[in-house]
DNA sequence: AATTTTTTCAAACGTTCGTATGAATCAGGT
DNA sequence: ACCTGATTCATACGAACGTTTGAAAAAATT
């Protein structure tokens, strides 16, 4: 039996991380997807609409996965701040693991994301914020609670460096691969969030100036 | 007199920044420079020659002081290998201080070199690496040298995260502004500039593991 | 002043976009 | 077998897109 309405996700997802979200038209995703163009409204309203839906069903879970892991790591340390690195690494691994599930939409999805971040579109901006917004408020704390020591100002542009590292790791790290004459391999997804938690925890360690 | 060819440079860069080269028409651009339609075609051939124009105007004089920067480095240091703050300072601060300079395009154009980073669009990809090709010919060795230690795989990883830093740290500095409550002001380049620097040296020194 | 070259302009081209419509087809319950 | 609601389909709409054209206007050259 056929599944139209994941047919649509599956195929949008992959085109919207390949090359945008505005430069993907209903009609390429119905042409992979292999169904008829009026499915995609009847099914989802929307392209925007459809984008969100792309969105949330990866984000959601992902999202939940994060929490729980910050939150065991809470668990485990009683009344004690979470260490910076296991903070770090609840919020970059989950969805730089993402990137090795292929029935979860592997890379795709991964690109997709670090994508919709740096999108100027005010409407894709606010949907994602929507999305984020939970995570950002409890990881936050965590992470000004792993840092008592440093000025408010510093810890928010290293939150931004944060976003704009993790941003484009997922959305290009492929590119690293040509990019370092292949000394870098982007699918060992382990080593890659070691590297990342390594070099953030160490920019956020930095002493303050 | 009227200066057709710098009145469409200054509205596509404009317009560009605020809302990416591909949601961006032609003829929001000749609406805000006030010149007709077919002016563009006259003067730069397509839309896409266009944006590379843009590009050019402002990178060229960049990617100049960035070399010219790296290379006082050089001579004071004479043989030694430049301090890796100074590589960076030499890299990054060109392009945000790039932004305190309203006559050439302020934070405007930094804005739409952040976002070019990230454009999935090849045709905007092959033109980014081309203009880029000799700064990062000549950066990455510089970099090398500054962190002798550094196995290479490491190495690359970390001027990835940085490149991802950097380019959101250029594309959205203002997101930083609200995200922090007020605390970080995007609008003093120096101070932007120390942060990025201090965080990326100490990403890039941390201990591999 | 006449001629040539460069620049501007209004109008249109063909294409593609997201969306809408109404009929055809299918599935499940009665 | 019949009906009903859900889904698929071909087709069309108006709007916006990048690009082209050929003539008018302006500037430069002679």
């Amino acid at each position: 039996m056929k599944d139209t309405k994941r047919d649509i996700l599956d195929a949008a997802e992959q085109l919207f991380a390949a090359k945008g979200p505005h430069a993907t038209s209903l009609r390429q995703i119905i042409g992979r997807a292999k169904v008829n163009l009026a499915a995609v409204h009847y099914h989802f309203g929307s392209k925007e609409s459809l984008l969100q839906s792309v969105m949330a069903r990866r984000l959601v879970p992902l999202n939940a996965e994060r929490l729980a892991l910050l939150e065991e790591q809470e668990r485990a340390c009683g009344r004690r701040a979470v260490p910076l690195q296991k903070v770090l690494a609840a919020l970059v691994g989950p969805a730089l693991r993402l990137s090795r599930n292929p029935k979860k939409g592997g890379a795709v999805f991964m690109q997709l994301l670090g994508r919709c971040f740096m999108e100027p579109d005010l409407k894709i901006q606010a949907m994602l914020d929507r999305q984020l917004q939970e995570v950002a408020s409890r990881f936050i704390p965590a992470l000004q609670r792993a840092l008592p020591k440093l000025p408010e100002e510093d810890f928010f542009w290293r939150i931004h460096f944060l976003v704009g590292a993790m941003a484009h790791t997922m959305a290009d790290a492929e590119r690293l691969r040509t990019f370092s004459g292949g000394r870098c391999n982007p699918d060992d997804t382990e080593a890659m969030i070691e590297q990342l938690v390594n070099f953030l925890s160490a920019g956020f360690k930095a002493k303050s100036r």
